[in-house]
DNA sequence: CACTTCATACGAAAAAAATCGTACTCAGGA
DNA sequence: TCCTGAGTACGATTTTTTTCGTATGAAGTG
């Protein structure tokens, strides 16, 4: 069964995909640039992390550092699939028109987009 | 500010948009057909909501009849703004690319997206 | 009229998340 | 050796969300 990760877990996966393994001295830095938190609030949620079994920490003197068990791409459709089924009542296209009609999105990553179209649509009659 | 409904509270408004203007025991009857709940904790929650602003109620007999006070499609914007932020840091295209990639989505759908590809691009030409 | 049914109100408990204070340890200077 | 700085551990509190028990009242029915 999938362990859905709060908003606060979030913020730290993301950290640690973008840096790769890391202390918790360096996630709390970088967290604390956009939030108001104490270092042993950031601490003690990467240890029940840990112990949930969302990050993984080896031993470096006397600190630690933590890996992300969970990867990235594997999150957000998780967390995607749930938007999609509560928010959408499952439609992912309804929510694709949604998030193009309303984000600025540029020219490049719409002909990206409608590259991944034709490839679906290609592989579909085949 | 504006308020985002927690999970409990988003399967309350799906049933209030799909269903229009209801009784608590019409929602609760709708709610405990996929969810173990009992008839007071819906009716508490929908107080709260209707505290915390975000229904409308009115007076029916010994009843009450409630009405969502958030529009479906800005609560959609929101959730997934909010979701683009978080989970695809800003990027609504990957998001899209991921939701495409992995639901399985009709070619009628497909063909509504791309439609509406072009309709984004032909005014950012203009 | 008494009784059952079906509403609401509301306090409070339980569960889940987030936050922080304090204690303790170890390493490295002064 | 003694202090200081930087780290972990961990209990406890606070906040948010969910859940439900109990009280109360109004209809309707026999």
């Amino acid at each position: 069964m999938y362990i859905k990760p709060t908003e606060s877990e979030l913020e730290i996966l993301n950290y640690l995909w973008q840096a790769g393994p890391s202390t918790v001295r360096a996630v709390h830095d970088a967290l604390s640039a956009i939030k108001d938190v104490g270092y042993t609030t950031t601490l003690k949620l990467m240890q029940i992390m840990h112990d949930k079994g969302l990050l993984y920490r080896t031993e470096n003197g006397r600190s630690h550092i933590y890996v992300a068990l969970l990867g990235q791409e594997e999150t957000q459709q998780n967390l995607l699939g749930k938007m999609v089924e509560t928010v959408f009542q499952g439609s992912a296209a309804q929510m694709v028109m949604q998030a193009l009609g309303n984000h600025s999105t540029s020219k490049e990553e719409l002909d990206e987009i409608r590259e991944l179209l034709n490839n679906l649509e290609n592989n579909r009659k085949s």
